[in-house]
Parts: structure tokens; C-alpha cells; sequence
DNA sequence: ATCCTGGACG
DNA sequence: CGTCCAGGAT
């Protein structure tokens, strides 16, 4: 029963891209600054973020000069995204890491690596769960891995797509096997558009949902609400 | 003035 | 499961 799952997909794929386009694979950037902006995105809203990261690129232009700091001022640096105590710490760990390891600190290595190697690589660390793992190389790679955010989760949740007690890595390492290469990134970053603009954690807007015939959810607001 | 949101780790 | 944080929404 749960295997009706794959048909879906492509279904959803399409009904998202039709309401909100299906979004062109941009120019790679380096895998560092993909890396590091996604740590400064972990718990963190995207304008808190992109300012901190911004204000990071801006202070340690080359990320060499990240391993010499002092945590403290970079953490000052980051500051305005917040968890800037640890983040600054994880950040500066991992650049002195591959900085020590490679002799400068890019990842662009990772594009020559399996998939699953490159991923295993960023997992192991530290600050660098599944989603940042696979956020880094989907967007610095255009490697087609399925990073699955809080939003992601939530929408999948509604439509079916994961299983009762299925966390977050689970979800992302299955239900990436039953993603069609070509529509691992437009379904990424629609369902994240989808999931801020309409299918919110609290009050989803599901009478102006593009999903709605498509969707299943059982807490779904009646139709009459008067 | 409180509430809410957002990943990874100890 | 608690902890880490700021800034925007309510």
C-alpha cells in the first residue's frame, strides 16, 4: 500500500511546477561557500542567515584566514544570524581541517568522488548532518542527492510520502531512490516554496493550495468554513 | 511582550 | 530530549 508513492512523485513534480515554475539549475558555486552558508542556515531564517554569511565573506574573504581567527571574532562576525557560538566554532574547525588536510580550503575535490563517498565525507563532519551534507552537494555539485529541511518534511508528511515514525534521514535517504534524477532539484525548491507560502506548520492554507486534489492530509480544514 | 521558526550534537 | 540564538510574526 505505501508503494503508490513513486507515481506520485512525478505527479506533484508537476502540479508544483506549474504554480510556481521549475526553476533553472544555476552556476555551481564554490563548495566551501555553499558549505559554510548552509551551516549559518541550520535553525536559522534565510535573512538571518544570508547576512551572517555575508558578513563572514566579507570580514575572511579567502576562507584560509578562518583557521588563524579567534573564534570569538567570528562568532561577533556571524553574530546576527545567531548560534554564532557554536557555528563559529564548527566553521573555523572545518576550514583548519581541510586546510590541513589539502593544503587549501575548497571542496571542489568532492566533484571528482562518488555521490556516496562525497556525502560520507561531509557527514563525518562535525556541524555537517544530512540535510547540510546534502544541501552542499546538491547546490556547490549540482549532484542530484534530496536534502530534506523542516519544510520538506512537513509537506511529505501531508501528502503521504513518509512513514509513520520515519525521521527526517530516513525519509531523505529513501525517498531520494524514488526521485527521478532531473526532478530532484526543481521538487527541492518547489516544495520549500510550497511549504512557506501555503502548507505551514500551523494554519496551511489549503483552499488555495495547488496540491489540494492531490492530497490526502486528514487534519485538512474543512472546505466550508464560513 | 511573548511566540515561533530553524539542524545538529552531547 | 535539552541546548544553542536572533529576528520576524503575532
Amino acid at each position: 500500500m505505501p508503494e503508490k508513492i513513486r507515481p506520485s512523485i512525478g505527479k506533484i513534480e508537476g502540479m508544483l511546477g506549474r504554480r510556481y515554475g521549475h526553476p533553472p539549475w544555476t552556476a555551481s558555486r564554490p563548495l566551501m561557500d555553499v558549505l559554510v552558508e548552509t551551516i549559518l542556515s541550520q535553525n536559522t531564517s534565510d535573512s538571518n542567515s544570508h547576512r551572517a554569511f555575508l558578513a563572514l565573506k566579507k570580514k575572511y574573504p579567502g576562507w584560509e584566514a578562518l583557521a588563524g581567527a579567534q573564534t570569538g571574532s567570528i562568532a561577533r562576525t556571524i553574530r546576527s544570524g545567531g548560534l554564532e557560538n557554536i557555528k563559529s566554532r564548527r566553521i573555523k574547525d572545518l576550514v583548519s581541517f581541510i586546510l590541513g588536510k589539502r593544503g587549501k580550503a575548497g571542496l571542489e575535490f568532492l566533484k571528482k568522488m562518488p555521490r556516496e563517498a562525497a556525502y560520507r565525507y561531509l557527514l563525518a563532519i562535525k556541524g555537517v548532518g544530512p540535510k547540510t551534507a546534502a544541501c552542499t552537494l546538491l547546490f556547490g555539485a549540482g549532484i542530484p542527492v534530496y536534502p530534506v529541511d523542516t519544510h520538506i518534511y512537513r509537506v511529505s508528511s501531508r501528502l503521504g510520502w513518509v512513514k509513520r515514525k520515519e525521521d527526517r534521514e530516513s525519509f531523505q535517504e529513501r525517498f531520494r531512490k524514488l526521485v527521478p534524477d532531473k526532478m530532484v532539484y526543481p521538487l527541492h525548491l518547489n516544495l520549500i516554496e510550497h511549504g512557506r507560502r501555503i502548507c505551514h506548520p500551523r494554519k496551511p492554507e489549503c483552499l488555495d493550495c495547488c496540491l489540494n486534489k492531490a492530497c490526502n492530509w486528514k487534519e485538512k480544514p474543512h472546505e466550508s468554513v464560513h
